[in-house]
DNA sequence: TAAACTGTCCCGC
DNA sequence: GCGGGACAGTTTA
């Protein structure tokens, strides 16, 4: 299947998409946008328009994947709230600095909502600019609190 | 407040 | 191929 790339605005960012169908390979954040369409999934959740992301699967999220059992336990964080690295690592039998890892390797943010995992005092850590983090952290709450 | 712990990747040899 | 250091954190003394 042809892989698409693609982008949309998020802040003074650009998401940009390699993905093919209803798998995503790729999630990067840029300053530069990517010419060609975003899946329509991501631009309605980037817009507040949609909570659900789970149309879109993964490439990442796979079985046999290096980090696909931290990745599990992320994606089980539900819209609008958050865990810490410690509760991921713990779920998934790990230990919080490989959960930061993991996280820091993940190759789709957004479809792994690594957004949601934060420190146990403060925010943690967000590649390429933690205040992405920020703003998706408070898309999801403010979105949430209008239901 | 500082140090130990953890597991994987990456780079230099 | 192997060894040492780096890394988006937590816990304990």
């Amino acid at each position: 299947m042809e892989i698409i790339s693609g982008s949309c605005r998020f802040g003074l960012w650009f998401v940009r998409v390699w993905w093919s169908g209803n798998l995503v390979w790729n999630v990067t954040f840029s300053h530069q946008p990517l010419g060609g369409p975003a899946p329509p999934e991501v631009v309605k959740f980037l817009a507040g328009h949609s909570t659900d992301l789970s149309p879109l699967r993964s490439a990442a999220a796979t079985p046999g994947s290096p980090y696909s059992h931290i990745y599990r336990e992320v994606l089980s964080i539900p819209y609008g709230s958050t865990a810490t690295y410690g509760e991921i690592a713990r779920r998934a039998g790990s230990s919080p600095r490989m959960a930061g890892l993991a996280m820091k390797r993940n190759p789709t943010p957004l479809l792994i909502p690594c957004h949601r995992v934060v420190s146990q005092n403060g925010i943690g850590g967000f590649t390429p600019d933690v205040e992405i983090k920020k703003m998706l952290i408070d898309l999801e709450q403010k979105r949430k609190s209008y239901n």
